[in-house]
DNA sequence: CGGGTGAGCGTGCGGTGTACGCTTTTCGGC
DNA sequence: GCCGAAAAGCGTACACCGCACGCTCACCCG
């Protein structure tokens, strides 16, 4: 009967999205999105209730674009790597979001369907659902602690180099490392680390 | 010649950290530090440069005490999971500093002499310089995602409860692996998924 | 063509981090 | 024993934040 909405909860994730793509994380803020609506900044508490509802939309759009089928036709330990990578390779597409989807990642719609897709591998390759909680527990654990690696501690970045500036008489050990970890890439970091946890999970008793 | 300092850097960060555990992250602010050291706001900037620096060393505060002598007469796959242990209850300490901690850690003096070590053991144990360095990188990978899991997203807090009560129909595994998984102590949790990793580095290539 | 309902907005409040300049304290050298 | 330098410590002020509150006005239904 009243006046219609002129937007949607979707408007309002891709704007607040284009603007941390744009500014940052810290540029995010509800006057930033409400400007880049062309919109007043109360208006959007007509859409959200506060600021946590919207970075929460913003994750769930982040990982919505995630395809959470399972890929068919390979081993099990294969089908969750790729998963896995799917999730790393969406959320690098917006790297300003990776705090938001770690700290907001449990209520997410998106990551709901992706754990069910993973439960369902792993009972499919004949874990308890006992062991199911842990190794999804696990998985997410490595993926969350990876992502934040990639992106806010890059083994190409700056915090690598200052480790290679050590004194390699105080740290003879990670003064070399870092170095030789430099010209890592991303990708090949994740996989390395991510085949070790499989790898764990194979020789696991299921 | 000057008027001497009354204060040390360490009077700060435990300020900070007394802040933290008593009114939780969110209550840490300048002001709150500087009245809990019964100074003016401002006189904080004598001592460090911003927020930031100050988290910094609060971070470095929590992770002093980790004891990081290798954990003799084991085999290194035991030493291991002690030092990554020893990390998780030092933090458990202070729960409200995981965000800091997870956020900080590569800036941590704490953090590099306990990643020194690890190196050293890994090293010990044959794995040659680059798959030493991507080891380090899994476990920490591992470690930061896992504190984050046990404190931002409990087993067994309300967001476990949220996923058990999920129609059954629409997440078949999810919502009984929730139920299930409300039951698992946290330590378990943690050791559960560090025991894949350990294994998985057991059988890798060295 | 009125009336009710909610969309959209303007103002304002309490909070934040911190730039800037002033006052106060401490000391070594006379 | 005093004095001047230099840093410690502080007060004020600013820009920004999230958001409570109440108003106005556009829309749809009868």
């Amino acid at each position: 009967m009243p006046r219609p909405r002129s937007l949607t909860p979707q408007h309002l994730a891709t704007a607040a999205l284009t603007v941390i793509d744009r500014d940052g994380l810290a540029g995010l803020s509800m006057r930033a999105v409400a400007t880049e609506l062309g919109i007043a900044t109360m208006s959007l508490y007509r859409y959200v209730p506060d600021r946590e509802a919207l970075e929460r939309q913003v994750v769930d759009l982040v990982l919505a674009g995630v395809d959470t089928a399972p890929p068919a036709g390979q081993p099990w330990q294969r089908q969750l790597a790729g998963l896995l990578e799917r999730v790393r390779t969406a959320v690098a597409a917006h790297p300003g979001t990776v705090p938001l989807t770690v700290t907001h990642r449990h209520t997410s719609e998106a990551v709901r369907q992706w754990s069910e897709t993973v439960l369902g591998v792993l009972a499919a390759a004949g874990f308890t659902p006992r062991r199911r909680a842990l190794a999804l527990r696990a998985l997410l654990a490595y993926l969350t602690g990876a992502l934040q690696n990639e992106h806010l501690a890059p083994l190409a970045g700056e915090g690598t180099t200052a480790l290679a500036e050590l004194p390699p008489d105080a740290y003879p050990l990670l003064s070399g490392t870092a170095s030789e970890a430099a010209r890592v890439p991303a990708a090949e970091e994740f996989r390395a680390g991510l085949d070790l946890l499989l790898s764990g999970l194979s020789a696991a008793p299921r």
